[in-house]
DNA sequence: GTATTCTTTAAAGTTTACTCTAAGTCAATA
DNA sequence: TATTGACTTAGAGTAAACTTTAAAGAATAC
């Protein structure tokens, strides 16, 4: 069992983040101490692990969410999770794929930046001497 | 020259969009018809054409806005400017790293969540034989 | 020449994902 | 036993990046 400060510290979130994703559905039946205070299971954190990995590769808090709602259900939406995740596995290729088409453009311009800052400085150092 | 509704219609943008990107400081210079009409050169759109890769590679407006003043102030600041472009690229590729990661995590989940649709699928298939 | 469409501005509103505050409860320590 | 510090809730506040609205002027189509 574990406070809400330990996986704080395990999972890199805040608790007040862990507290608001809780409001929002995407972790659900997390335990009670007697005082009313949140302990945290092995399984909680191997569903936050899948949390942060969706959330980390883009999937919003709302998608996220629904996915919770559909493994709640059971097994008979197994299916649905299945081409959900495919689904988003596909949507994040694209755009990783995009992202270095992106990312070239930006190297080819700094390439030209980095031609023009050496002829720029050959100049003053011409101009110095 | 093009007006705000071609260069929407060339970057994606709205015109809404442009606007704002104008008010931030993003695009500066851009000239006018004697009516007070936005017109954009092809050196608006170019300038646009390395806002988007830089937006699209996670850079932050501000940040854009940034480099966008850099330029404006001039040569001297060329290699404040390809400092500024070096360290983005080695953040999104960072970045990237980081999100191939946890889509190998995703993909590791989809496999396991596969398997087991295909073993409930066969259970249910024997209850109905 | 008038109706429609496009553009202008400033400012308010929206969405997402937090983040903080206030007021109070619970637990451990000096 | 008093106090310090972590935890609770509901709800307000924040930041980024738009998006919409309103009111008015400009351009174009018939």
């Amino acid at each position: 069992m574990y406070s809400i400060q330990d996986v704080s510290k395990k999972t890199g979130l805040s608790a007040h983040t862990l507290r608001y994703y809780e409001k929002e559905g995407l972790i659900t039946g997390v335990e009670r101490s007697q005082g009313g205070f949140r302990q945290y299971t092995d399984q909680d954190l191997d569903a936050l692990g899948l949390i942060c990995c969706l959330k980390n590769t883009g999937m919003s808090l709302q998608e996220i969410a629904r996915f919770v709602a559909l493994t709640r259900e059971g097994k008979h939406t197994l299916k649905e999770r299945v081409d959900l995740l495919r689904q988003h596995r596909e949507n994040v290729l694209e755009r990783m794929n995009e992202m270095q088409k992106h990312l070239d453009k930006v190297t080819w311009k700094l390439n030209y930046f980095s031609q023009k800052l050496q002829e720029y400085e050959e100049g003053s150092e011409s101009e110095q001497s």
